[in-house]
DNA sequence: GAACAGAAAAC
DNA sequence: CCTCCTTTCTGTTC
C-alpha cells in the first residue's frame, strides 16, 4: 500500500482502551478481590448509599451491574454474592497509574523498531503521533512505524499490550484501523484484553454494518430520531444521502454523519491542547430554592476546589459560570465574564454568589439538588506571579483544613 | 463578533 | 430519586 513515492495511500491508527479501568486498577492495588464482583461507586454523599456506579469488572456485569445504576440497584443486584465488593472511587490512585501507562505507551513508541529492520539501522524513527483522550483511553498513529503494514501494526500493539500488562498490571483493548473513528469502534468490539483490525479496504464494509449507536458523537438522542427515519446501520445513514441529512442535522452534523456512515475520517490523531474550561459539580445535601446560609460551606468548598485547579493548571480565568441540575433533572446554566481576566479567588467566590443569588430569585419555584461551577475563557498565567500562586495556594490549603 | 444559554455527547 | 468533567455546536441577542 505505500506508493513508489513513499507517500501513503492510508494511514494506521489504534485506539487503545484500558478495560474496567477504575476496577481493574483495584483489583492489581488488591489482588485478592480479583475474583469477585468489584464495584467503584461515587457516594453523592446526600444519603449513605446513595450515588451511581462508576465501573465495575466483569464478573459484577453478569449480575446486570453496570456504569451509571444506582449503587442501591447494584446491592440489590448483588444481594446474593456475599463477596461482592464495593469500593469508593480513587480518582487520585487512578490518575497516576493512567499517567504511568500513558507514558509507557509513549516510551515504547517513541523508541520502537520492528525487529526486522532494527538489526540493519538502529534509528528510532520519532514520528509516533500522540493523542490523550481521558484517564483510560488514548489514540496512537504508528503509520510509519509499522511500515503502512498493518500485520506489522498488529505486532507492534501485541508487544505494547505485552510490555503495559508487564509494567502496570493492566489489560486493554485495542482497534487497530486507518481512522480514529472505526479505531475506536473496533477498540470495544473484543473486550477484555482484546484486539480487533480492521483493514482500510474493509473500512466502509465494517461501518455499514455497524448501528448507528456505536458511531462516535451519535448518542441516544441522535439514534431516536435517526431510528424514526428509519435508519439503523451506517450503511442506511450513507444510503439516506446527504441532502436529506442536512434537511435533519444541519450542514455541519449531517456532513460527519454522512462521512462516517461510509467510514470516512480524516480527523488528525493530535496532541491534546490545554483546558478550555475547569469546573466541578456537586450534589447538595438537601434541594434548595432561596439562598440559605446552609450551603454556604458548600459554596465556599466548590469554589476553593476549582479555584484550586486554576492555580494548579497555572490558569487565569475571564468567564465564570453555575449550574444548577433541580429536582427534575433540567438544567440551568448562567455565567458572566469579568472585565478583565482574573486570578483573584474573592473576585471568583463574590461572582458566583452574585450569580447565583440572581437565578434563584429568577426562579422562586425551583429545588436545586446539584449545583456546579466552571471557569472559562482562560489564559495562560505567563508564568511570572509564582510566589503569589504559593501564597494564595496556601490560603486555600490551610483554609480547607 | 462577543456574550450567553442550552443541547448533546462522552467519560 | 441518579456522578462527575469537559467539549463542541447551535441559536439568540446585542
Amino acid at each position: 500500500m505505500q506508493r513508489s513515492d513513499n507517500t501513503s495511500t492510508h494511514r494506521i491508527i489504534i485506539h487503545i482502551d484500558f478495560d474496567y479501568f477504575f476496577a481493574q486498577c483495584e483489583e492489581i492495588k488488591r489482588p485478592e478481590i480479583k475474583d469477585k464482583p468489584v464495584v467503584v461507586c461515587i457516594y453523592s454523599g446526600r444519603t449513605k448509599e446513595s450515588g451511581v456506579v462508576s465501573t465495575c469488572n466483569y464478573i459484577a456485569r453478569k449480575y446486570g451491574v453496570k456504569s451509571g445504576i444506582s449503587i442501591k440497584i447494584a446491592k440489590a443486584k448483588l444481594a446474593q454474592v456475599s463477596q461482592a465488593v464495593f469500593l469508593p472511587s480513587d480518582i487520585k490512585h487512578y490518575s497516576e497509574k493512567s499517567d504511568n501507562a500513558m507514558t509507557l505507551i509513549r516510551d515504547f513508541l517513541d523508541n520502537y523498531s520492528l525487529s526486522a529492520t532494527s538489526s540493519i539501522v538502529f534509528q528510532p524513527i520519532k514520528c509516533v503521533k500522540f493523542e490523550y483522550i481521558g484517564l483510560d483511553e488514548c489514540f496512537v498513529e504508528v503509520t510509519e512505524k509499522a511500515d503502512f503494514d498493518f500485520a506489522k501494526a498488529k505486532e507492534l500493539a501485541n508487544n505494547l499490550k505485552k510490555q503495559i500488562r508487564k509494567e502496570t498490571g493492566l489489560t486493554c483493548s485495542m482497534g487497530i484501523a486507518p481512522n480514529k473513528l472505526i479505531a475506536k469502534i473496533a477498540s470495544d468490539l473484543q473486550k477484555p484484553d482484546g484486539m480487533t483490525i480492521v483493514e482500510p479496504d474493509e473500512a466502509k464494509n465494517f461501518i455499514s454494518k455497524c448501528n448507528v449507536d456505536k458511531i462516535p458523537g451519535i448518542g441516544p438522542k441522535t439514534t431516536a430520531k435517526l431510528l424514526e427515519m428509519g435508519i439503523r446501520t451506517g450503511g442506511e445513514l450513507s444510503a439516506f444521502g446527504l441532502f436529506r441529512l442536512i434537511d435533519a442535522f444541519g450542514k455541519k452534523y449531517a456532513t460527519y454523519l454522512y462521512k462516517s456512515g461510509q467510514g470516512i475520517d480524516n480527523e488528525p490523531v493530535k496532541s491534546r491542547g490545554s483546558a478550555k474550561q475547569i469546573g466541578r459539580i456537586i450534589t447538595l445535601k438537601r434541594d434548595i430554592s432561596q439562598t440559605t446560609s446552609e450551603i454556604d460551606g458548600e459554596l465556599e468548598y466548590i469554589c476553593k476546589s476549582v479555584y484550586k485547579m486554576a492555580l494548579d493548571q497555572n490558569v487565569i480565568f475571564r468567564n465564570i459560570g453555575i449550574l444548577l441540575i433541580l429536582n427534575n433533572l433540567d438544567n440551568i446554566t448562567r455565567s458572566k465574564s469579568l472585565k478583565t481576566h482574573s486570578r483573584d479567588f474573592h473576585e471568583l467566590y463574590s461572582s458566583v454568589k452574585s450569580i447565583l443569588n440572581e437565578t434563584l430569585n429568577n426562579y422562586p419555584n425551583i429545588k436545586v439538588r446539584r449545583l456546579g461551577i466552571k471557569l472559562s475563557d482562560l489564559k495562560d498565567n505567563e508564568g511570572q506571579n509564582t510566589m503569589l500562586n504559593f501564597i494564595n495556594n496556601n490560603i486555600i490549603n490551610t483554609k480547607t483544613k
